[in-house]
DNA sequence: TGCGATTTTATCGTGTGCGACTAAATTCTC
DNA sequence: GAGAATTTAGTCGCACACGATAAAATCGCA
């Protein structure tokens, strides 16, 4: 993937495939284990976003997993179809639609906890070196979403 | 996305959501300016293979892009209706198909240096640190890739 | 030689993602 | 207070991504 034709390596273009490529692996990771809780990965980042905060719309999960209502209207209905959530149009402003955790939903957090502490024993890098990679993939997410 | 009841943030948690976001942001950042090209990520990730090498077999692509068939198969016919790739049967071994580029298709690779060369100015890393970090998110790809 | 096993690509169904647009509710402005 | 502008979800169409499977070609071995 580099350019040797100029001499210079597109190490930007290295970046953008490494990240496609190591979120295509979590992606390959995380699918039979998530499989058997009967969950794809963008819907347990939805519950993820709920564990930590329950009762959001639409829209502030959306913000929070950078994705569209055209993604999460769907995604949200199946996670309502599975039982998992219940979604409700907002009292006092009926726009906005309000997701909230079920009691099954709300047990599931447990049943997932093994499937983070497997990742985390596949990398097999300390808790140190793994949040410094963290906050540099942070930093260029940041970078990208502001200066475009 | 931490997880304060333990007392233990999930930092593998935090990779794979800020894996996840990086990917999406870049995504973003290509679209508009590939759309210009006609081209969609994913296609100019095949492009770069080719344009590196010409005259890869699926398999090849799909090695190097970590992909199957059942993705590369439409993305590739897509890319000969735009006229930028040619598939053809391998004579020695009729069960392969041979993809190599147009003149159409190698034309393309000028246009497509303004895109990267962007996208490095946004992000306003040095090389090195770029480097460092491609390094590091190639080491936990390869990690997750081998250990499932 | 022949026939089962393997390799390679393609097809199908489901689930994201997103651009463009729609519909309904709310807020703003005069 | 009525109409315009804005906000918020939702729908539609297209393009990935992948598991399961099919189909064709090749290989391997009796």
């Amino acid at each position: 993937m580099s350019d040797v034709s100029d001499g210079q390596p597109h190490l930007d273009e290295f970046l953008c495939f490494a990240l496609y490529k190591a979120h295509h692996a979590m992606n390959r990771f995380y699918k039979p284990l998530l499989g058997e809780l009967g969950l794809t990965y963008p819907q347990y980042l939805v519950l993820m976003a709920l564990w930590e905060q329950d009762n959001q719309n639409v829209g502030q999960l959306g913000e929070l997993l950078h994705l569209e209502s055209n993604t999460l209207t769907p995604l949200l209905k199946r996670l309502e179809q599975a039982g998992l959530v219940q979604r409700r149009r907002a009292a006092n402003d009926e726009r906005q639609v309000q997701v909230t955790l079920t009691g099954q939903g709300r047990a599931l957090r447990q049943k997932s906890r093994d499937v983070s502490a497997c990742l985390f024993e596949t990398i097999g890098m300390t808790r140190e070196d793994l949040g410094a990679l963290v906050a540099e993939v942070n930093g260029v997410t940041g970078a990208v979403v502001a200066g475009r």
